[in-house]
DNA sequence: TGCTTATAATTAACATGTGAAGTAATATGA
DNA sequence: TCATATTACTTCACATGTTAATTATAAGCA
């Protein structure tokens, strides 16, 4: 499989930006994340919040760093956060006994509340998406971009 | 089946969040883009950048309502990427003839400059990760992820 | 112990993300 | 034709994304 000579070889030409992992990945996010955002929205929490509520809620108190990382959020970024999210009584800080470097965050009864109301909204419109698209569907795709996230670089 | 009494009903619970569709799709993109970044960092442009780049180089001359939705970035952002870009003669800006509201953009000789340097660089990396992934794979995966994209809210 | 290195957060600076409001040009229809 | 609505873009305000530098604490080691 040769290219003929007189057609230009584009082995090395940048991929068509519709058809690109990376922009089929931004794509879809965006889509999925269509349908979340509006109850987000209406329950006072952006993504990022969200998704901190939930990985404390999941794994109880955790150092920010490990809450960084599960919610794919940058250091910089929680920290931030964490004024707000305190200042609302959404979360709580501490420090580290035995290791002074370390702040501790766990749920707050405010959290908690948030997380009453919008776990049940955010179950349904999720459990809605998986039976329009097949729900053995989402998995394989969910198995495919685990995978995928295995082949981060350092 | 049936939730036995003594266990607590969680089908109205968040998913896990390790296990759900956005933060996989979250995480798989940063995998992905964790390889192309450094290349995009050493040709001096962020991913936003590359992508209003390629779309142009693809297309000819875009209004940038176009460039937007196929850039995937939202309109206060590219408004503020224009004077960026422009500055450093990667795209040319104009008014359309003919519909005085729109703006047209095209790319400019520094952006030539910088697809043919970087484009190469770029469809290696994405080689790279096809051969890693496997290539019929890949071609799923993308398929499965345009087909989601299809179920965006309004 | 004291010096050095490593780690965890934070801060800073500038970028884009996001929703709402504003502006200019065009389209619509009585 | 002219008031009104719509469209395309811009501006604003505040949030997070991103990298680099800084601070405080801990760990390693001669």
């Amino acid at each position: 499989m040769k290219t003929p000579a007189n057609l230009p070889d584009d082995s090395l030409a940048p991929r068509a930006t519709q058809r690109s992992l990376p922009m089929s990945l931004l794509r879809a996010r965006e889509a999925i994340m269509s349908h979340f955002r509006p109850m987000l929205d209406a329950h006072g929490v952006n993504e990022q919040q969200w998704r901190v509520i939930r990985v404390l809620a999941e794994s109880g108190q955790l150092d920010a760093s490990e809450v960084a990382e599960r919610a794919n959020i940058l250091a910089p970024s929680l920290t931030r956060m964490i004024r707000t999210m305190t200042d609302r009584g959404l979360i709580l800080k501490s420090r580290d006994e035995g290791d002074g470097r370390r702040v501790m965050l766990q749920i707050a009864p405010a959290g908690m509340d948030l997380l009453r109301r919008a776990g049940p909204d955010s179950a349904r419109i999720y459990a809605g998406l998986e039976a329009r698209f097949g729900k053995d569907r989402v998995e394989d795709l969910v198995n495919l971009l685990d995978e995928l996230s295995k082949l981060k670089a350092e």
